[in-house]
DNA sequence: TAGTGATATGACCATAAAGTCACATTTATA
DNA sequence: TATAAATGTGACTTTATGGTCATATCACTA
């Protein structure tokens, strides 16, 4: 945790610091960042910095736990309604609501994937949190379906749980290939309204997939 | 490519260079990496080093080629007897040889893991070698798979080849997770027979669900 | 043996990073 | 206003890297 001096600091100061550090860790890997690049961007000295956080590591964690807060609180705050009525609905707006997380907050989003499969030095926590977030919230889908026999008993929740993870986590890289966009440029696409359709459809095409593959029927 | 001179040198020492250099790029992402590293370990001076390699790029790319020539070569070597008889078959036999390369060349294995997802000056070249390698091989036997009614015509290839290529690569993480082993410990562990019977029940399972959700009844 | 091209060497350079610290400045308190 | 506590500062230290180069050594040929 930062010290107190840095929460004491006057909120524009204390977002600027912490805006240029996502944008670091956002563009760079742990040990490429660089804190150097920060205190000049954001225009402090390096011992102001280091009264604030009391290394590199301590700033990483305190922004990649900010990302994954946002994250969450994002997909809290957009709920369904009115409630789905299976687990692939539920499915369904899960996916949609992620990717409009990535699209809204491409920063963040780069923080954490950077976190999921890059190198740091708190490797180890960091992957505990991963799991304690999107994973955990799909486990828990799962186990709330297989209760409702949304999904056919037969199959080991883990191993559902492990194939949508894995395809939800990776659908960023296939549907910009898919559209033939890049991802960042989505948002700011002319065609946006377009594209989401596209995107859209392609969820439904994997969750029909999904369905027929492990529900019940 | 490397200059002649290092073919020229004595095998022994050309390859005691190139195994360090795989394990340095095993162990660490590109950046980290240190050739200052690789030359102490091989008692051999950086200027010669130098001599061989225009630079770290090189070297890199030299060891990543290298890694996927031999993956691609082992799949290659073990292509099943007799012919498989349809798109299923072929997958579930994808999955076990692609696992024994994992468990026969951990090192290898984690060059290519740190290729497809790390930073590295040479990402695009290696993300187009990617391309070519595990995911075009699927993407063939998906085609042929339609071609021959393995899977149902309305599904899109292009997305089966996605969720399948996903959860391929996903597996290291899975397996290990789910047998409560780590992954570089299998090889040398002494249930090794048991831990290949659960691997092996867990493909069936996988193979199982994507049969049910793309295949053609 | 003399000479020539290929190969080996490691001190050295430029660069950049994380982190420190003695001191300056601001802010709060009495 | 005087004192003390909290903040701010940036030159500096340490450490490591990728890469260079003048020089030494080797292996082969004539």
């Amino acid at each position: 945790m930062p010290n107190q001096t840095f929460f004491n600091l006057p909120d524009k100061k204390r977002q600027k610091i912490t805006d240029l550090a996502i944008l670091e860790f956002a563009h760079a890997d742990y040990d490429t960042a660089s804190i150097s690049n920060i205190v000049k961007q954001a225009k402090i000295a390096k011992g102001s910095f280091y009264q604030y956080f009391a290394d590199k590591k301590e700033l990483y964690l305190y922004v990649v736990n900010l990302a994954y807060d946002q994250r969450i609180a994002f997909i809290r705050e957009n709920h369904p309604t009115p409630e789905p009525r299976d687990f692939f609905e539920s499915l369904r707006w899960l996916f949609h609501v992620s990717v409009q997380f990535n699209l809204q907050q491409p920063l963040l989003t780069q923080v954490i994937n950077r976190a999921a499969y890059g190198d740091s030095p708190v490797k180890k926590i960091l992957l505990a949190r991963a799991q304690a977030t999107a994973r955990q919230y799909i486990q828990d889908l799962v186990q709330k379906g297989m209760a409702q026999g949304d999904l056919i008993p037969t199959i080991d929740p883990d191993l559902a749980t492990f194939i949508i993870v894995t395809a939800s986590d990776n659908l960023k890289y296939y549907i910009p290939q898919k559209l033939g966009v890049e991802t960042q440029k989505i948002a700011e696409d002319a065609d946006f309204e377009l594209n989401m359709q596209a995107i859209d459809h392609i969820f439904d095409q994997l969750v029909q997939v999904f369905k027929r593959g492990m529900g019940q029927r």
